[in-house]
DNA sequence: AATGAATGAGTATTCATTCAT
DNA sequence: CATGAATGAATACTCATTCAT
């Protein structure tokens, strides 16, 4: 008796919402995924699914903003204060992080944006600009700083962040498409940015 | 009224509506093309589309079958015959090769398989055994020969044919989502050749 | 325009959608019957159809169970109920109850069975263990409980309540193919009645 | 060299369809039968079978008329030339004729009439003039021969030739639904014929 | 007489979206 | 806020029928 037993949560329901929408993308992908299936995952109604997403194409694209952009903010702010060594930090941080990506929900959003993106321009845009863009932006810092330290020599490859990228997003696919197991996929990235560390560091003389 | 009715080239069709279907495949994507368009882009009627393909998961499988197929037997047999040394061959006809896949019709049938071949395990199954297990297969012989000839040192990186795909995939996804430039994604390709192969010849410390 | 486009009567829709479906299977039979045409008949969407039913076998399905199976419940009920003589229930009850079938929505789901139930092995199944192996089951108690009690002499024909069915079922044929009259067929199944009546009371001696 | 290696047998070409098609029938049922499969069972092309019957309902038409009258004819005519008399007659070749009938190719178009005849007003009127009035007539001179030797007393029963033809009806579509065993709807046949000679000698009260 | 390539109308089923309550 | 009954447009696939050869 000391209120009402179930709180209707007004504050909290469009991340409920966001939620399931993101597992059950996960699950079938978006043109599979019924919003029957989103709004039974919420514990709501359709009609409600509804109310706070216009449409079910409104509904994607808050999925997308909702989960990689807060990860993207993470690695930039690592990089801003981090004082360790460019390449201490690339094997460090950065490959944890890097190696976290294909299992997460960033997975799930790298195969909605190939695979519908197409669809939505403003949603490209977008992931272009908050995603994309501050990540390539992040590394080129991170390059650029062992470059200017006299860690790494100046090459196609400090100018080239998406060689560091490349592996993410072909794990992501790779796991996606033929049930690549996760070890071999790390090793993919792991060799990969030995690859580009050593010859970053490469001998020039 | 502007034309004959029927124009019976039986030997012709197959090809006829396959090429149609790339055509849509790569407008639309699979989920959205529909077989009538198909039809309709081949010019001639729905029910003679499903006289040659039983469904339209053949009809994709066809698409695959003759457009993206043949360029890997084409890789494969000139590997074979091949009298390069290996890093002459990579440099030359293997990048060339690899250049032009984003371009091409592989490139959409890459973005249908990521997009929408969860959906379909007969079409990934099938994809996966007829190309890209053939290709890495092929590059690991290429590779293997340049380690027994003592051109490159064994290291991860011959172990790892996927490297050498790598940039084709992300090139693909690149162009598609954020209509990266060809020059772009050919400075990607090619870096990553060259960070490669420096890697393979590198002092085996 | 011309009303409340939604009516939301969630009771009642069942009832009404399986009334408008045997009134279009009387009409054309089932596989001739447009699942549109049922929804028209109903005054509701195609959609909403699809909500109540799965599919148009399970309509078909809930069609047998409202209109046919209640028959088969009470007379079951009545047999076992009753305490007439087993040649008064026979000739009375019993008759009056199977002079009724040709006349009712038994005889659409009859003709339905026959023409499309090998289509359908599910629905035989249904229709054996819900209906016919429930009514000679009934009769098979009924002519038991005249033999135990001396009023008929075991015979096969105490064995046979096929044979006590079988002019209904060919009633209905002989109405549906031949446009017999009523009279017609309410003497054929009299008589057979008479003669079977006659012969378990035969005079053994 | 002495002739043609096949012989174009224009004569045989419709019966060899019909019966083709009556063999699909009786597997598939009308609707469900493919003109297609029809075909290839007479071992002829699609459009041949379209040079002999305008459109698959003549087809079934023809299938009818094909295989049951003379059936029908030969009872007649046996009936017609018989010196036995009514009741060995009918316990002998009446009982052998219509223990055959389920087993037959008529149980095919029974079925058939039954399933689709409603749709065919003209084959339905060709039928009762050709099979069924024709039948019953027979019957009907056989019962008529017995009452006059006075083998058999005036009864209805002698007045309700149905009652005769009744258990193969229902023999057939129980046999065709519910895959009855051939002894047991023999026993049906024999007990129903058992049943109407007893009632037809029994003392006349 | 015979072929079989070609046609296109016809239909069960799904699902995003709406709206009376 | 919240529900869920109701809508209807959209689409792969089938098959009787036609007709150039």
């Amino acid at each position: 008796m000391s209120g009402p037993r179930f709180r209707r949560r007004k504050q909290d329901r469009p991340q409920e919402i966001t939620a399931a929408a993101l597992a059950a993308f996960a699950e079938k992908g978006y043109a599979a995924t019924r919003v029957d299936e989103v709004a039974k995952r919420a514990g709501v109604s359709k009609g409600l699914v509804y109310l706070y997403f216009k449409t079910k194409e409104e509904m994607f694209k808050a999925v997308v903003r909702s989960f990689v952009v807060p990860r993207i903010d993470a690695l930039i702010a690592v990089i801003d204060r981090s004082e360790m060594s460019s390449e201490d930090f690339l094997r460090g941080p950065f490959l944890e992080f890097v190696k976290t990506l294909p299992r997460s929900p960033v997975s799930v959003v790298i195969r909605l944006m190939i695979a519908e993106g197409h669809k939505y321009p403003d949603l490209r845009q977008f992931y272009w600009d908050n995603v994309v863009s501050r990540g390539l932006g992040a590394i080129t810092v991170l390059l650029r700083r062992g470059v200017d330290s006299g860690e790494f020599r100046r090459s196609p490859v400090t100018e080239l962040p998406h060689l560091f990228v490349m592996p993410v997003v072909f794990s992501v696919i790779f796991r996606l498409l033929f049930d690549a197991k996760p070890e071999e996929t790390d090793t993919i990235i792991e060799t990969q940015l030995d690859v580009l560390i050593a010859h970053m560091k490469g001998a020039s003389q």
